[in-house]
DNA sequence: AACTGTAAACTTTTT
DNA sequence: GTTTACAGTT
């Protein structure tokens, strides 16, 4: 990256070189903030400040990884050795945090994180321990009322006390009876390891003080999306020595809706008040349109602080903005666009295309992959979601938490052992009368307290299993020296009979489960050689591994897939695109209702939420970039007309004028035409290998890589003409 | 208890 | 168009 080598502008050297006090730096897009980041670590580094007093907080595994690397590579060119220092995402600091000091505020250390899908499932359990019943109350809807109050540093008991209406009384004790389940079953969940970890700074003087002590320098990335509890871990760790750097931008802001609170950016003079500011405006990574472009938008957000984005950068390419028939032609049109570009000696890694809803991604994937253009979707967590990963992943969780219920029900009958939702009733009863956990309770269930003997009998097995993992994998040195984790999952899948179970059947689903199930054991190998490369000397024995295994799957997320060493297109949400960069981006479906949602439209504060998230996919491309929309979109399986986006008229300051003929972009240097492009022109008739023949209805002519629009007899095509391999029939004039 | 087929709900974004 | 939930059948 030129940013490394390009000198500081003067704001940026004065963010670096700030050392003691509360620095807020107000980073527009582009205007290297990662540079001025890990200078400043390099630079307290360089200067004496010990590896292990840094703090560093980011939002993903990916940005932790990066600036772990860059700070590296600066302190490599001086010599110094590998740093200790503290650089992850908030929630697994707080993971770490817990897994040392976590018995003084949960009871526990060895608790299990549970994700989204095992969240729904205790908020059902609690449900149904409140004799309430889940139509009324949706799961969705509860649990997203209970992270917003933990998001806001607010418990159970406190929620209760502040409580008046009946709705917000019954959600209080649905609250506490969920928490009551995540307690009892050595849980947490994304947002008690925040809210948790904030408890115990308070409570206990005693952990404060070390952790005050050894980080002495505290820096936070992306701290327009911080919510309140993030705010009071910070601030209690840095609330002596008050050396805290903020990095942020509020019109990047993006998560209010995951209780973000802007307010910790906007109100940081008020928070400290002899916080130094530096504002950084100067744009380094895009071409003079973009930044005009992303400028013209932002400046329709009324609740913002007025900040000027500007570039020194040529003026480059103008935004091409394309209307397309339908989202396939959409699709087309992009990888068309993408192919092109290609031509001319853009990296496929150089590119990625944006959009509001992952839904929208399916489309796209067919024309990428149609056309034989590699392509990568930005979605980490998918592979986890999986039914068969979900399960495996439970026997394994079970294996270290054997009081995690919600583990244990996910798996007690998969593969099907005769064990139904009466015997399973009957458990649950025997468990609650015991205050056991289900794993635990199996070993009472006999013919005398009302089981079949045949459901005795097979959950006798499962547990002798359990017995026969937890002798093996727990007597340390019998695993140390010859299993490794990878061992390890193998054989908990073979042994569960889940492997048996997706090979009976030769079905194409069960086929790939089965693919996923040993990609899942390759994942295992790949984290044991990373966690014994970045924990030199560590003796891991694999029960520890496995710890560390199951954190790092809860809090993988979706641009954590974005590996920028390979040579292909990447496709995400515009939320995943934070932070990124690319020389090309496309954002497609710029519609009202899907960019901007249509769940924000008629909320001025939602709305202009959205405005930032374009805003920010805006500014990821550097010289190219291409704003596209359908004319008709079939969602939900039906074929509804669409309206151009707002944001696309608000961006060009002129009324929306779709173009029809347009050349987006000009090449620099002409070549002359190849012999097809000479002979093609509107109205010759063409044959192609696949789709027959066709009139040609349109021609882009560029130097290289002119795209046609040609209707055949299945529909209109948009063909890259060197791609294409046409064969002319007639040239008609 | 296990399997099969049909109805209904679903999609905003994610650590 | 896809996934989940539940009712009905064996």
């Amino acid at each position: 990256m030129d940013s490394k080598s390009r000198a500081l502008t003067e704001a940026q050297q004065q963010a670096v070189q700030h050392r003691e006090g509360p620095l807020l730096v107000l980073a527009g897009p582009g205007s290297g903030k990662t540079t001025v980041v890990t200078q400043r670590i390099a630079q307290l580094l360089l200067s004496g400040v010990q590896p292990w007093q840094i703090l560093a907080l980011t939002f993903t595994n990916k940005a932790a990884k990066e600036m772990r690397g860059r700070v590296q590579s600066l302190i490599d060119e001086s010599g110094m050795r590998a740093p200790g220092m503290t650089v992850s995402t908030f929630h697994s600091f707080c993971a770490r945090l817990l897994r040392d000091w976590g018995d003084r505020v949960i009871g526990t250390t060895t608790f299990t994180i549970y994700d989204t899908a095992d969240q729904k499932s205790a908020v059902k359990q609690a449900l149904k321990a409140c004799g309430m019943n889940d139509s009324n109350w949706k799961p969705g809807a509860v649990l997203s009322a209970i992270s917003n109050a933990k998001n806001k540093l607010i418990d159970a008991d406190t929620f209760q006390q502040e409580a008046s209406d009946f709705y917000s009384k019954s959600i209080a004790k649905i609250y506490k009876s969920y928490d009551s389940i995540l307690r009892g079953n050595d849980a947490v969940d994304f947002d008690d390891l925040l809210l948790q970890t904030a408890k115990l700074l308070d409570q206990d003087g005693d952990v404060r003080k070390q952790l005050e002590d050894r980080f002495q320098y505290v820096m936070i990335d992306e701290y327009q999306d911080t919510n309140y509890t993030q705010f009071v871990i910070a601030n209690k760790i840095a609330s002596n020595h008050r050396n805290i750097c903020v990095v942020g931008d509020p019109d990047q802001s993006i998560y209010a809706w995951r209780g973000a609170d802007i307010s910790n950016i906007l109100d940081f003079e008020k928070h400290y008040g002899e916080g130094t500011v530096i504002p950084l405006g100067r744009n380094f990574r895009s071409t003079g349109h973009i930044v005009k472009t992303a400028a013209n938008l932002i400046e329709h957000n009324t609740q913002r602080k007025d900040k000027k984005l500007y570039t020194e950068l040529e003026e480059g390419h103008e935004p091409s903005i394309i209307s397309l028939d339908d989202e396939h032609e959409e699709a087309e049109s992009i990888v068309c666009e993408a192919l092109r570009l290609h031509n001319i000696g853009v990296p496929y890694k150089e590119m990625a295309v944006l959009y509001r809803v992952n839904s929208l991604s399916r489309v796209l994937e067919e024309s990428f992959r149609n056309a034989g253009v590699p392509y990568v979707v930005a979605r980490g967590t998918a592979f986890y979601e999986r039914k068969e990963i979900k399960q495996a992943l439970s026997y394994l969780r079970l294996l270290i938490n054997a009081k995690d219920d919600v583990a244990f029900l996910r798996i007690i009958n998969t593969p099907t052992r005769g064990i139904g939702a009466t015997s399973l009733n009957r458990l649950a009863a025997l468990a609650y009368e015991r205050s056991w956990s289900l794993l635990e309770s199996i070993t009472f269930a006999s013919k005398e307290n009302g089981f079949t003997a045949r459901s005795v009998t097979s959950m006798k097995n499962f547990a002798d299993i359990y017995r026969q993992w937890q002798v093996d994998s727990c007597s340390d040195e019998s695993l140390t020296a010859t299993a490794s984790l990878a061992d390890l999952v193998e054989r908990v899948i073979r042994e569960s009979g889940l492997e048996e179970f997706y090979s009976k059947s030769s079905s194409e689903e069960d086929v790939d489960r089965l693919q996923n199930l040993e990609e899942l054991v390759s994942a295992a190998t790949d984290f044991e050689d990373r966690f014994e490369t970045e924990n030199e000397g560590v003796v891991a024995t694999p029960l520890r591994l496995l710890f560390a295994f199951l954190e790092n799957v809860a809090l993988v997320s979706d641009s954590d897939a974005i590996d920028p060493e390979n040579g292909a297109v990447t496709l995400m949400t515009l939320h995943a695109s934070k932070g990124l960069e690319f020389d090309f981006v496309t954002i497609a479906g710029l519609e009202d209702g899907l960019l901007p949602h249509e769940r924000a439209v008629y909320d001025d504060t939602q709305m202009e939420e959205e405005r930032r998230l374009c805003y920010v996919g805006i500014t990821r491309a550097r010289t190219n970039l291409l704003l596209t929309n359908a004319r008709r979109r079939t969602q939900r399986g039906m074929s509804k007309r669409t309206i151009a986006s707002r944001f696309i008229r608000e961006m060009t300051g002129e009324p929306y004028i779709e173009q029809i003929t347009v050349d987006p972009w000009d090449v620099p240097d002409p070549d002359p035409a190849d012999s097809f492009s000479k002979e093609i022109t509107v109205g010759s008739l063409v044959r192609h290998k696949r789709f027959g023949v066709g009139k040609v209805q349109r021609v882009i002519r560029r130097p290289r890589g002119s795209t046609v629009t040609i209707k055949f007899k299945s529909g209109e095509k948009h063909l890259v003409l060197e791609y294409a391999k046409l064969e002319l029939v007639t040239t008609q004039f």
